[in-house]
DNA sequence: CCGACAACCTGACGGC
DNA sequence: TGCCGTCAGGTTGTCG
């Protein structure tokens, strides 16, 4: 479920009732999901206040006044539910926020991930370290993307999943970018001329400026931070739309599905040539 | 270095 | 109603 703009707005969602606050209780309900949870986590985060919270590639951070960080991921099926009753079917983290409601770390397929770090070694977590820059942030620009594809021989959509070279993205999203720049998914990004890259960066930060906008809508009407797509999932211009026609003004062609290392590409065969 | 693929899990859905 | 195969928003590790 989540992508950079779904971690985005369940954090929005989580920082009202966590930032500041104390949690006054932590319920370990497993030994771990994708991974062992850290030793005596229960004890570790209960009686602690949650300092900054704030959001890396996709996994969100929230500081303790223990002089630690919770490192939490959502993988495929994680959500956050706030004011849940903690008894839900795949309720394996809960935690009881001082004065306010009951969360529940829910995860169904169990590829989620909590670990806790050190707040000043948090830079050099095995999860983050090597991350490559945000999408939204200064980092993240043409030139730069220019400099990573030069060499680069894989098919472009497999490079933008690769969270080494930009971090946060996901299957969907770089559907939905390659269609903004008209740029095939199955070109190699050494392939791709300056002018194809550097559009892809207009189209990767705006997509997902109007996804974290219409989650934020979303969580605005339902007060829920659960990580379902929000209002956005309308808007996919090819993310499951095989056979469908294609968006683009004028064009008469209808969206198509390939396999790319495992993973469904939808893109527009007119629109977005082989270059 | 690269890419294909399996692995980790449950749940939803379509076909029969 | 149920059984089966397929697919799903992520990440890691192995193998060729």
């Amino acid at each position: 479920m989540p992508e950079l703009p779904e971690v985005e707005t369940v954090l929005q969602g989580l920082i009202p009732v966590m930032q500041g606050r104390r949690i006054a209780r932590a319920d370990v309900r497993r030994a771990g999901l994708r991974w062992p949870f850290p030793e005596n986590l229960a004890a570790r985060l209960s009686g602690k206040r949650v300092l900054g919270m704030r959001r890396r590639a996709k996994y969100i951070l929230a500081d303790l006044d223990s002089g630690e960080t919770v490192i939490l991921h959502l993988g495929m099926s994680g959500r956050m539910l706030i004011g849940a009753d903690g008894r839900a079917k795949h309720d394996h983290v809960v935690l009881d926020m001082e004065g306010g409601p009951r969360i529940a770390f829910n995860d169904a397929r169990r590829f989620g991930m909590l670990d806790l770090c050190a707040t000043d070694t948090l830079e050099s977590h095995r999860m983050l370290a090597g991350l490559g820059p945000e999408p939204l942030g200064n980092r993240f620009d043409a030139p730069y993307l220019r400099a990573r594809f030069a060499t680069r021989k894989s098919p472009v959509k497999t490079a933008l999943l690769d969270q080494k070279i930009v971090a946060g993205l996901g299957n969907i999203y770089v559907c939905e970018a390659l269609w903004r720049a008209r740029i095939n998914p199955a070109t190699r990004a050494a392939d791709l001329d300056g002018r194809q890259v550097d559009s892809l960066v207009p189209a990767i930060r705006d997509v997902l400026a109007e996804a974290i906008a219409a989650g934020g809508s979303s969580l605005k009407d339902y007060r829920q931070a659960d990580g379902e797509l929000g209002y956005f999932q309308h808007a996919f211009a090819v993310y499951g739309r095989e056979g469908e026609p294609c968006k683009t003004e004028g064009c008469t062609e209808n969206i198509a599905r390939i396999s790319q290392s495992g993973r469904s590409s939808f893109y527009c065969p007119a629109c977005q040539q082989q270059a």
